[in-house]
DNA sequence: CCTATTTAGATGCAACTGCATATTTATGGA
DNA sequence: TCCATAAATATGCAGTTGCATCTAAATAGG
């Protein structure tokens, strides 16, 4: 969407508006589908999953903030919920005082589990349709480059 | 991140996470410059530019929302704001008794106007960066067919 | 050791979003 | 023509996000 200057290449000004567009519809549909089943927001599972894929020794809130590149006031009332939910536990860190190391419960587990199907279903649908496993691929990888750690 | 499952491909689902953070990442980027410049959101930009565009007749309410894939609600109150800071105005239809029309005012020209540089460059910075040309126009195209009219 | 700075996390408050629903006008049939 | 339904837009309320800032613990210098 170019309209004055040119800084940004034109593909590029397009790769973002369309970004913004896609992002939004694949998004809707992802938390609709949940919200129907009875299911928790998106946000809930991603944050289950990396809970439930560090294993026993939890993770640090800082740590889940810089996977799921969550803002720290968003996430930190994330896990608040979370908690009240049940399916996350917090326990002050042993190593760092001013820290505390989450845990996922067996709750916490079910429900990723029970959410998951649901969730497979709409990403199938806001996104697998569109491509084909190759395409999906290129995108991948295409995407991963805007927000890999290395800097200017 | 593909757990247990696996209706849509692992490929289709890394591409799916993958959105959400380059989204997450890009907005994240482009939200922050214009706010450090003292701007506007950028859901602004985007609705007064579909607004320019459109010339003096306008747009309608509902096809803006098409546009940029809006919930309705939520740009019934964007237009307020907009409305309410002079940069668009809302005139009862002629055709449509329901409806309005909205164009927008010299203020909001000049205020998008205002905002193309601190946007391109956090843009360039967010994602072009990160590409080629011919990257950039790959992503354009894959991140199109997910939105593209054509369901089922 | 003591202070200045940085890092981890929480929180009050205002703005925004989502949901459900209301209101008004159009429209397609009986 | 009348009615049932659909479309366009608005809105009260609750939940979420963003901002700014706070507290407490860690860490770097001196």
């Amino acid at each position: 969407m170019p309209p004055p200057s040119s800084s940004p290449s034109e593909s590029v000004v397009r790769a973002w508006a369309r970004l913004e567009r896609a992002h939004r519809a694949a998004q809707t549909t992802v938390e609709a589908r949940l919200k129907e089943a009875g299911l928790p927001a998106l946000a809930w599972y991603d944050a289950l999953l990396e809970l439930e894929r560090a294993g026993p020794a939890g993770l640090r809130p800082f740590e889940l903030q810089r996977e799921m590149l969550f803002a720290q006031y968003n996430l930190s009332r994330l896990i608040d919920r979370l908690a009240a939910a049940g399916y996350v536990t917090r326990a002050a860190s042993a190593e760092d005082g001013r820290g505390q190391v989450l845990t996922i419960t067996r709750e916490g587990k079910a429900i990723r589990k029970r959410m998951w199907p649901v969730y497979a279903a709409a990403i199938e649908d806001a996104v697998g349709r569109h491509l084909s496993s190759v395409e999906a691929a290129t995108l991948a990888d295409l995407l991963g480059r805007l927000y890999s750690r290395q800097a200017s």
